[in-house]
DNA sequence: CTGAAAGCGCTAACAG
DNA sequence: CTGTTAGCGCTTTCAG
C-alpha cells in the first residue's frame, strides 16, 4: 500500500519491515502452526500492509512441489469439456492442487507441444483427454513419473489410471435401442473428424450393432466447422431430400441432433413417429427444445471429478507407486420424446 | 528413452549424457543461435534420447521471466468467454507468450484468490473481465508492476489498459431501435445476477432508451441457473400469461431469446409482427434457428486479440511504463427476423 | 519456537 | 563459440 515498488517484494522485504527473520516469515505464510501468534501477527500485519505475493517459483523450487494439475482436453467450445472441467475444479477446489488448462484443437502435434510446455512446470498430475498420444507424447507421460489420467474414453490401453466410458459400447447400446425400437432405414450424421476417436469409436459400435440385425447404415454425412445447430438443419435436410424413407436419424452430438430436430419440426415431419432421433452427450440445452432429443448421458462430470480424485489421492499419500486406476462408467439412454419406445 | 527415471532428469544429465557443458546445453535448448551445429546436434540428440523435459520452475527463477498471461474470467460455460479466449490463444499462439486462465464465477472473493495465486506465478501480463475488483484485488494489480489489461467494459475506471464496448450504451441503442421500430409494451428478462455488472449496465442503458421515449419497462423477470434455453421459455411464458399485450421482449442474452423465440413460434405468434425480440451477445447459435433473433455482437473475439496484443507489445518493447491504452469497441445490432425494421 | 546454512535447476554475466 | 561463477527467492535441514 506504500509506493509501487519496480521490484517485486520479497520474503526479505517482510522480514525486516515485521522484525522477524525470513524463515518464520515462510513458515507463517505457509500457515504453519508452529509459530509464536506474536510472531504470526507481526508478519501477517506486515505482509498486508506490503501487499506482498508470495514468488510460488521459488517456492516450487526450493520445495521440489508444484501444486498444479496439468488437464490437457481437445477443446474448450462444445458443451463437453467444460463440463468435465467443472467436474474437476469441484473436486480439487478444497485442496492445494489447482488445475491447469491446455488445449489441443484435437491435433496430436498441438498435444504433443502442450504436454511439453504442462510437463516443463512439474504439475503433480495430468489429467489427459483420450487413449490416443503420439508416441512422442506417451513417451513423456511415463517419463515424467507423476500420476496419469486418461479420461474420457475406455476402449484402448492406458498408460497409467483410466476413466471414461466405452464409445464403442455406447454406440452398439443406442444402435440395438434403435433397431429394436423397429426402425430400419437409419441415417447418421456427424462430424467430419478422422482425429476425433471416440466419435470414430460410437460410428463403429453403432454400426457393428446394425450389422448384427442385418442392417446397414442407410445414408450418413459428416461436417466441420461452422454452428453445429444449422449444420445439423442442414445435413438432415440434404440427407432426407437424398434418400427416401429414412426413418431414423442418428447424431454423433446433440448439437446437430437438436439442429435437425427443430427442422423436422418446422418440416411437420411427425417425430419419432415417421423419424426418430437421437444425440450423443445430455447436454444441458436439449431442456428447452420442443421435444427432448433422445440421447445418452456421456458422464462427463462424473469423468472429472474421479480422475481428479485419482490424481489427489495419489499426491497426498507418498505417491508409493500404487497400481493404476481403471474406471468404467456406464452410460444410460435417455429416450426423450424423439426414440419409440421398444414394444415388449 | 532408457529406463523410468525415479528423479526427473536436470540439464546436467543432459551434459554429461551430451560430453558439452551444461551452459552450452542449456543455450541450445533455448534455441540460441550462438551454438556450433556441431554441439547442437550431440545435445539435441542426447535430450531427445533420454526425454529430458526442461524445468521451467528453475529456468524462471534464474531468468526473473515467466512467459505466461494470467486470464481472469468469470465462467467458461456460458459461450462469451469461450470465444474471448480463442482471440487470445490465436495472438498469443506464435509467441512466447502463453495464456494462462483463471476463473472466478462472478465472486469477488474467488476472483481476489484467483488473482493472488496467479501473481504468485509471477506472469508477464494480467487480463482480466470487468472493470469492478475488490479493493485487495486493485491493490494486488496495482502492485504487480506488470501490464494489466481490463476487459469486456468500459464503463468506469480502468487501472491500467482496458479494451471492450460500453454495454450502458448497448442496452441503450437497444433500446432506441425497439422504440424506433415502433414498439411500446417492452418486457425485459435477464439473469439474476447483481455481480454481472454489463449485464446490469445494458440494462441500465436500456431504460434509460425507453424512458428518453416515456416509456416504462412493462414487464421483467430475472432467473439464475438452470439451461437457459428452457428458462427463456419459462420466463417468456410467465411474462406473457401476466402481462397483456406485450409486443416486444428484451433478453440479456441470446441463450434465453432463443428459448423464448422456440416458445412464441410453438404457440403459432407472429414473431416479429405481434411480438419483437431481442437478444444480446451475437452467438453462433443463432444461425441454426428457424429465426435469426435480433442481437448485438459483443465483439468477443475482438475484445480477445486487442487486450493479448496490448500484453504482448508490452512485454517485448521493453516495457519501459507506456501508457495505459484505452481501446471502445462499438457493437452493432443485427435485426435478423425478429425485429422490424424501423419504417424511415 | 526460531534461526543459519545450504541448496533446488537453471540462466545472466563475464571471461576466455 | 564455450565455460565459469554467482545467484534467482524460497524451503529444507539441522541446531539452538
Amino acid at each position: 500500500m506504500t509506493t509501487p515498488p519496480k521490484r517485486p517484494l520479497t520474503l526479505r522485504d517482510v522480514s525486516e519491515a515485521s522484525g522477524v527473520s525470513e524463515m518464520t516469515v515462510s513458515r507463517v505464510l505457509r500457515n504453519r502452526d508452529d509459530v509464536s501468534e506474536a510472531s504470526r501477527q507481526k508478519v501477517l500485519q506486515a505482509a498486508k500492509r506490503l501487499g506482498y505475493v508470495p514468488n510460488k517459483i521459488a517456492g516450487a523450487l526450493a520445495s521440489q512441489r508444484v501444486n498444479l494439475v496439468a488437464v490437457i482436453i481437445p477443446s474448450m467450445s462444445n458443451m463437453v469439456f467444460p463440463e468435465v472441467m467443472t467436474g474437476i475444479s469441484r473436486t480439487l477446489e478444497d485442496s492445494e492442487l489447482q488445475p491447469v488448462v491446455g488445449i489441443t484443437d484435437y491435433l496430436p502435434e498441438k498435444e504433443e507441444k502442450v504436454l511439453y510446455e504442462m510437463l516443463s512446470w512439474r504439475p503433480s498430475g495430468v489429467i489427459i483427454a483420450g487413449l490416443e498420444h503420439s508416441d512422442a507424447s506417451r513417451a513423456m507421460l511415463m517419463a515424467s513419473g507423476i500420476p496419469v489420467v486418461e479420461i474420457m474414453d475406455t476402449d484402448g490401453q492406458p498408460i497409467d489410471s483410466v476413466v471414461g466410458i466405452s464409445h464403442r459400447a455406447a454406440g452398439r447400446k443406442m444402435g440395438e435401442a434403435i433397431v429394436e425400437a423397429g426402425y430400419r432405414k437409419i441415417a447418421f450424421l456427424g462430424t467430419k473428424m478422422p482425429l476425433d476417436h471416440r466419435a470414430r469409436k460410437r460410428f463403429e459400435g453403432f454400426t457393428q450393432a446394425l450389422a448384427k440385425a442385418g442392417i446397414e447404415v442407410a445414408d450418413h454425412e459428416f461436417y466441420s466447422g461452422g454452428s453445429a445447430l444449422a449444420k445439423g438443419r442442414e445435413m438432415t435436410e440434404a440427407v432426407l431430400s437424398r434418400t427416401n424413407d429414412v426413418d431414423f436419424i442418428y447424431y454423433s452430438n446433440d448439437m446437430i441432433g437438436a439442429g435437425g430436430l427443430l427442422y423436422l419440426l418446422e418440416q411437420g415431419i411427425d417425430v419419432p413417429g415417421q423419424i426418430g432421433l437421437a444425440g450423443f452427450n445430455g447436454v444441458e440445452l436439449l431442456q428447452g427444445l420442443p421435444k427432448r432429443l433422445a440421447t445418452m448421458d456421456a458422464c462427463r462430470a462424473e469423468i472429472g471429478r474421479q480422475a481428479a480424485e485419482i490424481i489427489l489421492r495419489r499426491s497426498q499419500s507418498g505417491d508409493a507407486d500404487p497400481s493404476p486406476t481403471r474406471i468404467e462408467l456406464t452410460p444410460m439412454i435417455s429416450p426423450g420424446d424423439t426414440l419409440r419406445v421398444a414394444d415388449s
